[in-house]
DNA sequence: GACAAGCAGATTGTCGACAATCCAACAAGA
DNA sequence: TCTTGTTGGATTGTCGACAATCTGCTTGTC
């Protein structure tokens, strides 16, 4: 019996390309909220079928981020300020829940996990790859949802996660600056490695506070615009 | 301008249909866990192509109540003590902060609604129709998820709520006695509708908390069975 | 001019057939 | 006997075409 254990292979079917494909072009704002998806179009753009694109939509629609309306069409989900509130209040008391879980179970590797991911975010900071950033980011805040050892959690995390990702690429694209925040990241992991919980739980709200302003606030602007606009034909 | 608000009108694709009707067949544990669907022998019983049904199964499995593994087929999850623990963990994280956000939002048609559903419970415990009664349990217990006004938190809900249905109806299928618990449910009620949210809250826990002793030992023996089917072929 | 009916055009939903893949049984060789 | 090919059947993945539905425009009527 050889020791090493290998990852499961990578799935091959178009559908699985499809999801993948569709999910990035969403998450980093190259679809735009509210936009149709023209499935003719782009299983044309694509070479591929409508089957497998419509089940990679089917996907997308029950992660969250695509709505479907019977006969006519599926589109980008549309971004309210309560959509933002909501995600990030129940964030928090997932992340409460997610560092309680993960506290006991901290060793190295967590350590060593968590200073790589740290690591990627600097580096991606540096690279002034904005898309990279984000993505980094949420990685590096979701070690403590894998951590927690609870299926369920992790699903959970990653469906809002969807949304948060969404949420910041697209706040990212309006006012072209970096994300700062570099400082309480490092802060973050260190109260991590530490032995108070109830600092680090602290810190994660605190953090979470922090982007959560800067996102309301974009996204208010945004509605505001909208109802103007929608006044307009009155 | 008329004041009848009319509720939309149901989802004509067969699609829908499909999924209603599968979700119904896993839930109330008519397919049971690990079972494989096959999609030709399904779309003859049903009269209906693949495509559609197919479309189904994607969004079940992004609902978490099938799982799928590229040409090999898709199956009903397998239910391990372990899920249990995991979705009930989560379920009273989940519990203690919808009722926090329902709280001040209690009004007469609140206190109305609530009634209403435990009547539906206590109506579906004297009829013995145990899958209804676990259906109109799990509705009253969404309430203060349906009343905290918070997309995601409902969503997320919803999503537990598959997977705790499937335990349940597992669970009253092998011992084939009605769930008790019903002073439990008069109690939470009566909280809900009193001043101290802590003390709701603290009920809440504690029911789950009995529920899910049951169902847990219920799949620890399973799991066991599970164990000493597979010991044989050694 | 306002309004309803009806008619394309485009798009989504569904179907039946074909291609790719897996699995179990069997055969062949060491 | 154990391992390694092979082969046939069954099942999933994908395709192209057809049917159902929606939308905007035109037409006709008042």
């Amino acid at each position: 019996m050889g020791k090493l254990d290998f990852s499961p292979i990578a799935d091959t079917t178009r559908r699985a390309e499809i999801v993948a494909l569709l999910r990035r072009a969403i998450l980093t704002g190259q679809l735009e909220p509210g936009q149709k998806l023209n499935e003719l179009r782009i299983s044309e753009q694509m070479r591929v079928s409508r089957a497998p694109l419509r089940e990679a939509m089917r996907e997308l629609v029950q992660e969250g981020i695509l709505t479907s309306i019977p006969y006519a069409g599926t589109f980008v989900i549309d971004v309210t300020a309560k959509d933002i509130v909501d995600a990030y209040s129940l964030n928090k008391v997932l992340d409460d829940f997610a560092i309680e879980l993960t506290w006991p179970q901290r060793d190295q590797r967590f350590f060593d996990e968590l200073d790589r991911r740290h690591e990627a975010v600097k580096q991606a900071t540096r690279s002034l790859d904005t898309t990279r950033q984000i993505e980094a980011a949420l990685q590096l805040h979701g070690l403590i949802y894998e951590w927690a050892d609870n299926s369920v959690l992790v699903e959970t995390w990653q469906r809002l996660t969807s949304r948060l990702q969404m949420y910041f690429a697209l706040h990212q694209r309006a006012r072209n600056e970096a994300v700062p925040a570099e400082d309480l990241h490092e802060t973050y992991v260190a109260l991590l490695k530490g032995a108070d919980m109830r600092a680090a739980q602290r810190c994660a709200r605190e953090h979470i506070d922090d982007d959560f302003e800067a996102l309301l606030a974009y996204a208010r602007g945004l509605e505001e615009r909208a109802a103007k606009s929608a006044e307009r034909p009155h």
